[in-house]
DNA sequence: TAGTGGTCTAGACCACCGG
DNA sequence: CGGTGGTCTAGACCACTAT
């Protein structure tokens, strides 16, 4: 015997994977039971239910109660992205971290904002326009709605020794976040602040954070141009 | 007792998140190991190692061995994205799909095409150029490299029926992929094949496959004005 | 309502790695 | 080398949902 007496799950999930991908399980096929799968490979029903756990949330699987284990119909490209704090960005590329508080305001929220948050009624926020900098040259321009109602305690703060990003991380966890990528191109006023040139196509990411239901806040983060963001290594 | 008997694993997440986000464990901070929280949460150890999983695939807390479990001394905001096929994308959003053709050669892979999948040496690569359509107009301009040492059966498809990208998914599944997301600016040839003007910005996303370590495909997608791309729901 | 995945338990051993 | 997380097992019960 060349095999090993034990199987990890990872020998599960790579066999169940192969089988999937040579084509012995189309799209939208249903895969035995895990019971059957366990008895087959002489392995615990546990080991398996490890394996169809790491497929499921690869996205190759779908699994239901009842409903079986069934190959996803349309495959997708899944990946994941981690979005740090700007200041240790920019301190990892090996950037000294600086910013600026550009303007500050209390006021309602527009009918944009309440979009993004997903509310009909409107909400006293505090608006936060700032500029990070990475050696002094712009990096993130953030254009930021703060809600009051969730976070009171921000009209204490004055975001001079640190970032309404870097504090909101720090002190208020969400439960909810969305994000969304497009591109812009700069009107004269974001130009002058990023210091480039009027009509500069600029990658844009736009966050949003809940806890519960109640909103924290959304920020429209324009970068500087050249700016890439890439899938977590 | 209004508390139930048995605790889920979810319960046990919740409960050591709350610790560690209200402050009772700062960053960087070692938590009790698992037998101790199992045995203080009265639960078996496997269920603390369920919640455990849980918090460190969200990126909240690190684990290693001997090392014990620290709280992750950087948040960092963890998101995941499904890119489906470009006409499955189309066709969801309620559009009718079609593709056009625009170039096709064999030519070895450009310095900038080898840079993407890490070759030291350059190879014979199938370029394929491509526009996706929705309800006939621009939605998706497409300029691809197909390893054709990785795929040779590449150069018997035309491409007229199925798209090179949707060949792919289907039919070269891939161990490894790279994304990228950054903003162009059109320039005039670009520009006149998605019917629109000189200089509008782009959102392009890059993506990038392997398997094992041998190239696959790699593609720059330059999306039509407007396009947003969100976090999986 | 019956079949299937989801989870919990208790115990055991292993693999990695910090001191 | 010893402490810690990683995994496997066998069995049990629960929860969802397709039929």
């Amino acid at each position: 015997m060349t095999q090993p007496q034990r199987l990890s799950w990872k020998d599960v999930r790579d066999e169940i994977q192969t089988a999937i991908l040579s084509g012995r399980y189309g799209p939208g096929a249903r895969l035995p039971r895990d019971a059957d799968i366990a008895d087959h490979m002489n392995c615990a029903r546990a080991t398996v239910q490890r394996a169809m756990q790491d497929l499921s949330d690869s996205g190759l699987v779908e699994r239901r109660r009842k409903g079986g284990t069934r190959v996803r119909p349309e495959p997708v490209t899944r990946a994941t992205l981690d979005i740090p704090i700007t200041r240790r960005e920019v301190e990892q590329k090996g950037g000294r971290y600086g910013h600026q508080l550009i303007r500050r305001q209390e006021r309602d929220a527009p009918r944009r904002v309440m979009a993004s948050f997903e509310l009909t009624a409107a909400q006293p926020m505090l608006r936060v326009e700032a500029l990070h900098l990475s050696d002094g040259r712009p990096y993130i321009l953030e254009d930021r709605w703060i809600s009051l109602e969730t976070c009171p305690e921000i009209r204490d703060l004055d975001f001079s020794e640190q970032s309404a990003n870097e504090w909101l991380v720090l002190n208020k966890p969400y439960g909810r976040c969305d994000l969304r990528f497009y591109a812009i191109s700069a009107d004269s006023q974001v130009a002058a602040l990023l210091q480039t040139a009027k009509g500069t196509a600029l990658f844009v990411i736009e966050r949003t954070t809940w806890i519960e239901t109640a909103p924290i806040t959304t920020v429209k983060a324009i970068t500087a141009p050249g700016y890439q963001l890439l899938t977590r290594s």
